[in-house]
DNA sequence: CAACTATATTACTCTCTGGCTATTCACTCC
DNA sequence: GGAGTGAATAGCCAGAGAGTAATATAGTTG
């Protein structure tokens, strides 16, 4: 990857990605379904959100496949579809960490 | 990760981190840095984006630990601040080859 | 100091999207 | 088939942010 060009239109597919992870409430819908399936309902309930929007949220983590589909009579099942986003949080909270760190030497140097 | 809560703070900061990198022009700008250091000119030269939104970007992207930033006279030089970006870019074309694969198998099964 | 250059900032427009309410759709059960 | 329930969709509004032109800042050079 660091050697190869990347085209646009793949550029933007990346970005589409991420941006769908730069939202607090889709983090929170993953976080929730981190130890398993979870139901519409459910979710309304962890997160707080509102029906409406944990529904429209769960359409767009599906169609860019970050969660599972399943549905079950009346009900819907949703889960992750890959351990590839904690990977990615991982990552993430890795870089806040040294972050904080390096915060903290400019503020009190050794 | 996975097994351990993660506040609605700590959530914010991992989904704003996650934003900065769901734009195209800014996955340009690091794209275009992945050889070495760039001056603000020769990144708007490379990305074809205009003076004042690269100038913009940067200050985001440095803000948000992505880029160095070195200033020698008149020149301020950008330059990766890590390579995590990669290993998040890698599995985001993970994911989408993937999908691709998926579709392929939809469309066409064995 | 004045002219010049590279970068940063400001002010503005325009688009996109998150959240809301209301409604519709899909399914179950009586 | 009709009432009831879970999920999806439509329509709307307000806020965020990407791009741009104009201006300001910082540094160099004559």
């Amino acid at each position: 990857m660091a050697n190869t060009s990347m085209s646009p239109a793949l550029m933007e597919l990346v970005a589409e990605r991420f941006r769908v992870l730069g939202e607090p409430a889709r983090l929170g819908i993953l976080h929730a379904l981190r130890h398993g399936e979870l139901t519409v309902s459910d979710l309304v309930e962890q997160t707080g959100l509102g029906q409406a929007n944990v529904s429209k949220h769960l359409q767009l983590l599906h169609a860019t496949g970050f969660v599972s589909r399943r549905k079950d009579g009346l009900f819907v099942h949703y889960g992750l579809a890959s351990k590839d986003v904690f990977r990615l949080c991982d990552i993430m909270c890795g870089r806040l960490e040294s972050e904080a760190k390096a915060r903290q030497r400019a503020i009190a140097p050794v």
